[in-house]
DNA sequence: AATAATTAGTTGTACATGCAACTATTCAAT
DNA sequence: ATTGAATAGTTGCATGTACAACTAATTATT
């Protein structure tokens, strides 16, 4: 019996983000292994922004990847045991802490990409750029309708 | 700064449904709480095939709800917590746990049907029923992506 | 300057997921 | 009938999220 069986009959529609996210980040994962590394989607979406913003602060991670800030602490604390990033205090506000990448981290940076390529190819697999655009408007105004809480 | 600001720059696919994906939960729980009750969306998912197929053994609530049979057993677990939900041995087959709704259990999953419909409501407000089709039918591709092992 | 409010980050708890390894039971093969 | 494979469910571990309560540092108020 085929997997997606189910699918025939009406799948709610929030029922369906929670799969293609949970398989998603499962197949990210996956293909990471392939590649010879072990990184999960949510470590490297915290790593971008700093790849991007060297010592970029924590609370700015958190709104750059629309995360929680103790879940920043917490990825953060296992990028950290990875030895892929160190936290340095702010020097003038002694409250913030600024992330920057190491030599291993950004390394990891690097070769993730091509994780990050493949994973977004077999996503879009069979499907045209002008129906992902139409995702993306759709699922943008449900984004806008969730974020005004 | 609004909060979608960083919506305006290219927030890619990813992360985009994994931002529906966690506010929409984040939504109905707090939804529920609303109602004066206290259930998550995946407990409330859960409870579905059971409702409507009582004594339903565990893989087939888990191959209905796409998750894990791991995430089953531990949902469960809180579900039979809570009292809304008991295991019953089955008679034939010893290693299927048939799982029924206690009193408590219906009851909640009535009441939570206002909650779902509401959090379904918020989540759409402002989008066509064609824009929420064709959404659909895009997720739907992307998830047949995924399956495919 | 002293008090109060805000802000950045951490910690603990509860919940959800995925993987691997495990038990117990049933089914298949010879 | 006995051995071996498959199946249903559980457990332990690592990861991620949300909320509340907390610390420490900064800013605002008076």
């Amino acid at each position: 019996m085929p997997k997606d069986k189910k699918l025939k009959s009406e799948i709610g529609l929030g029922m369906l983000i929670g799969q293609v996210h949970r398989l998603s980040t499962k197949r990210f994962v996956q293909n990471s292994h392939k590649f010879g590394l072990d990184i999960s989607l949510d470590q490297w979406l915290v790593l971008g922004p700093i790849w991007k913003n060297e010592g970029i602060a924590q609370k700015d991670i958190a709104e750059y990847c629309g995360k929680d800030k103790t879940s920043v602490t917490k990825i953060i604390n296992t990028l950290e045991k990875k030895n892929l990033v160190v936290r340095v205090a702010d020097q003038i506000d002694h409250r913030v802490k600024r992330v920057v990448l190491s030599n291993k981290g950004k390394e990891l940076f690097l070769n993730a990409l091509p994780v990050m390529e493949e994973t977004r190819d077999e996503l879009r697999s069979g499907i045209s750029d002008k129906e992902i655009e139409s995702l993306i408007t759709v699922l943008t105004k449900v984004y806008r309708n969730l974020i005004s809480n």
